[in-house]
DNA sequence: TTGCATAAATACTAAGCAGTATCTTTTATG
DNA sequence: CATAAAAGATACTGCTTAGTATTTATGCAA
């Protein structure tokens, strides 16, 4: 019962690395028992196709790092605004996992599967929602304690913030270079401070 | 010589609009002679390799898109903000080929093809560089004509406007739905206004 | 009309793909 | 230690893929 979970999570998480670089149509299930060393057999053991394989990647390996790396960083400080600029500093310009050649694994898996796999829309619908409230109910936050304006439109700010961040991760993986982040950064701030 | 050119593109055409719904790798050229109702042979007589094809779908079919419903809007306009928002609220809310939930073709590419294709990447990246120019020359333009500040980074604020329509491209296809899209265009709205 | 390059049709190949059937090993429990 | 279930190994299947080899039709210059 232990030993066999572990596979099964070591499979997930190199999966995912394959997937994150390659793609996921481009992700043979040979290419991922390959990597993992881990026979045909003791793959269709854990999971019965290659697409509840990718499901559970969504679920078990990229929500608990949306908690922890772009939810958590959110709760964790005092002034809203610095909240949010500090998060997506952090995610792009820190960040160990998140490659700048790679670009989003949310944003790569949204692209490739969307529209034409249902499942995965809904899974990632949730993922994106999750962090959506997350942004949103931190400006309302900063609109209860003054440091962002009243008629500040939080959900809309969301989206504008988020958006933002897909697209400079596509921007940052055509130029292989953190430099465009450099400049979206910036802009971000100004964007942001004009909330005040 | 005048057929064959005609076959040629109309190739090109279709299998342009297969990729942007199906995306690249999941077409296959099976689908796209079953489409056009050309033979392989006659494929093959066109496009050396697939890959030859999708360089010449970005060339031939993208560029042309680009110069005329992405730059030509912002050189016809006199107020440069204007300009950049009325090109925003045209490409999302109005262009009947752009489709929200197939996203953007080019922001579609650029996800799929990079990093791994160094000559789709060589291809995009002209692309968007040639966007980026025509953003940042509109940007500059105000600043001469004084409806934009002289204090401001046209470059930056190119970028930020193009990671915002890339990623809110992103985002309705995962939604499904222009609703996000309106969000996007009033937060732009204000930030644009924040410029002047 | 003949000759020849351009253009297109047909049938094939070799490799890769997801998934299956069947067998063997490991592990937990009485 | 016996045994049954869990976990993993191996070899295969049927299908799809990009690309090729070869043949056939078309259009145009002499």
């Amino acid at each position: 019962m232990k030993k066999a979970e572990a596979t099964r999570l070591m499979i997930l998480q190199k999966a995912f690395e394959l997937i994150y670089v390659k793609g996921y149509q481009t992700t043979s299930i040979d290419d991922i028992i390959a990597t993992t060393k881990v026979t045909k057999g003791a793959f269709y053991y854990h999971f019965k196709t290659k697409d509840e394989m990718g499901l559970s990647i969504i679920n078990e390996i990229l929500k608990p790092i949306l908690a922890s790396s772009f939810i958590e960083p959110l709760q964790n400080e005092k002034n809203p605004l610095e909240a949010i600029y500090n998060l997506m500093d952090n995610l792009l310009m820190k960040n160990e996992f998140l490659k700048v050649e790679y670009g989003c694994p949310a944003s790569n898996f949204t692209q490739e599967m969307t529209p034409w796999n249902l499942e995965f829309n809904k899974a990632l619908n949730e993922l994106t929602q999750e962090w959506t409230n997350a942004i949103t109910a931190t400006i309302e936050r900063g609109k209860k304690s003054d440091t962002i304006r009243k008629d500040v439109n939080a959900k809309q700010v969301t989206i504008f913030v988020m958006s933002g961040y897909w697209g400079i991760r596509n921007l940052g993986k055509l130029e292989n270079s953190k430099k465009v982040y450099v400049s979206y950064l910036k802009q971000l701030k100004i964007y942001l401070d004009s909330l005040k």
